[in-house]
DNA sequence: CATGAATGAGGATTCATTCAT
DNA sequence: AATGAATGAATCCTCATTCAT
């Protein structure tokens, strides 16, 4: 777990410095996820960060170059922990449809329970995506989830089940629509229509909805 | 009264005193429209606003009392002229089913032209919907939409075309959602899956997409 | 009383304009005054001042020149006004110690009731007197206690009464720093004492201490 | 550790970098003491003040906050610097009217001499003391005053030379009245009067005034 | 006599970043 | 590996004043 690198200097006391780089890093990366997803890139403050975390302002131009180094970081971070639970899915023994229930069901409590990940990708929207198009890792993490969708739609076109002119992409597109509209307009849908986009019951009646359209989009008539 | 004794100038184009405040202040709105749509509300710069306006940047404190204010007169206009158009529609000649369609082709095509719009609304999610909440003329613009879905949803109802257990609400987000995002979300989406969902085929393919989607959503089984 | 000079337009309804000179300006230079003794000459704001006024922002350079103008004319104003009570003492018939009495008094109470004069000149002081300098009118006026002063002395020493080695001049100055501190160094002398330096008890007692304290001083051995 | 790439430089003497956080405070301080005190509050100009220090204006808002908290700093170390010369009176081998007369000639030579101090208090004044009131360390240091009149009094009357209806805050009101009027208002006082309160014929029979009123006042007829 | 629109110049404050140790 | 001090360059905002009508 504690892989230090550090050399030659055994852990004294006396010194309250961590000496723990990974450790440092990750810190200032998770102040840093919780203040770009709140401002915006332009919005946050690097001395706000640095005040929030265990070490000094100093440190995020040492490991991270700037403020723009740091939110690229935090940029891959978020995108690479939320596709690492899409790839764990487990959907070779599920019938197409119930495959595909289940990754709505998966993209629906991600984007609902990642709230930080869904700001920051907004967030690089209106930055024009000039960051990610930097970030060559964040494209591979992804195409795992067109992989899953591409695999169920050919086994269900296989079963007779499905039409044959949707891509997985489109699909993908209309599920995350979906399921990202709810959580990052939260506030102005919430404002204008006075709903709680987040309440319980909407929220089951939500991710029935969207299931429910999908599935009867890809169905042959 | 009597002609002062500054020499007599002909209106000169550049910089000509206008004397006509509605034409300043919509001069004003339109350029600070663009700049806060491109950069965001922390990341548009006061300075570039009043260099791009036919007046000074005194005139935006005069008129809209700072960033702020700009800020919120850009998104109650912004919201004001895209709802004025769906305001419009004339929908009661049309079957149910019709009429849906041609209120998703709307939003379709409002989000689609009006990408300003989309972004400033990004934008204000990212701003937790502070400034929106203040301006109560927003809420009652948007509710029109709601009622045109709802009535078109009672008639579909009443022909036993339609399930009756989905609210207006839920339809409009699920328009919304699918229409906003493809506009919203082009950068990110685009550049990891490398698709330009602007391209003509896609556009039309995903309108479709949608306006199947929901209607077949909400059509009895 | 309302001499006003405005000539050949018969009072017409539908104007809402005064049309009155004087009370234009009497109204500008009472809201001055408030402003500038809350404020001080470079706290106050020129549109604070017009927003209060009847008429416009534009009638403060029409008629008194520009800030400064204004508040040169206001303080002339203030002068004018509390050293107009102070003339119209009748002090001959009262024997010396009397009639100091009744001056004392008469500077407490002035003091004490026009807090917004204390307040001009601590203002005109910070100011270094600057504008005061120019103001001849107002020295004219402030002689007058001097003469009142002078008269009883005089009257005193005649009768055997008074010490001869005091000028009027430091006598005015005693009353005046006493009266004037009470008003002027209220708000640092309350807070730092813990005292409301207005509560009658205290001013009558304060009111009593310098007449006794003057007069004491005065009196021969 | 290694020497870094950037050329060896000596240390020069203008804007030098000091790190030296004290002094670097100090300088500012004394610089806003003068601004402050010559132009109040509002008069003051923070550009002014940064120009005159030997570091730059960024500092003033690192150390001070702001020219807001700046203020409050120099108003804080006036009162101190003031009264701790006070609190070094030794007073207990003199008699009472003796150390009365001590501090009351205290009292005056302070006053006399830093006359940014009192223009300082005059202008907290004009701010209707709000500053003043949230620095809780300057009543403290007030306070002392109050203690030493109050010993001189109680030591007085025991003897049975004083009176025992006047309180200490009442006799250092006295005292203080007269010393800081002839310095606050020297400016209006002067111009009106045509003379020099700081002349040192006047200087010294004023300051023989105040001691032999306050004490006639004091003594048991 | 009166007004609303307009403004240049200045003023306070904040930002990401670098330096010396 | 780490830090507190320091900073230039914006950035937002305010002020007294003037102009055209």
């Amino acid at each position: 777990m504690s892989t230090s690198t550090s050399p030659r200097k055994r852990p004294s006391i006396e010194r309250s410095r961590t000496n723990d780089p990974e450790r440092t890093k990750a810190d200032i990366l998770a102040v840093a996820t919780e203040e770009f997803a709140a401002h915006g890139l332009s919005g946050a403050r690097v001395d706000a960060i640095a005040e929030r975390t265990r070490t000094s302002k100093r440190m995020i131009y040492y490991y991270f170059g700037g403020k723009d180094g740091l939110y690229l970081a935090v940029l891959e971070k978020a995108y690479a922990d939320i596709r690492s639970i899409e790839a764990a899915l487990e959907l070779e023994l599920l019938d197409p449809i119930e495959a595909l229930r289940r990754v709505i069901d998966q993209t629906f409590e991600n984007d609902d329970s990642h709230t930080d990940f869904v700001r920051l990708v907004a967030i690089e929207n209106i930055n024009q995506g000039k960051h990610l198009a930097e970030a060559s890792s964040i494209r591979k993490i992804n195409l795992r989830i067109i992989e899953i969708i591409d695999s169920i739609l050919e086994r269900g076109k296989a079963a007779g089940l499905f039409r044959s002119d949707l891509e997985p992409i489109d699909i993908h597109m209309m599920i995350s629509a979906f399921c990202f509209f709810r959580v990052a307009n939260r506030h102005t849908f919430g404002a204008i229509h006075r709903v709680d986009l987040s309440e319980p019951n909407r929220r089951q009646k939500h991710k029935q909805m969207i299931a429910d359209a999908v599935i009867g989009l890809l169905q042959k008539k």
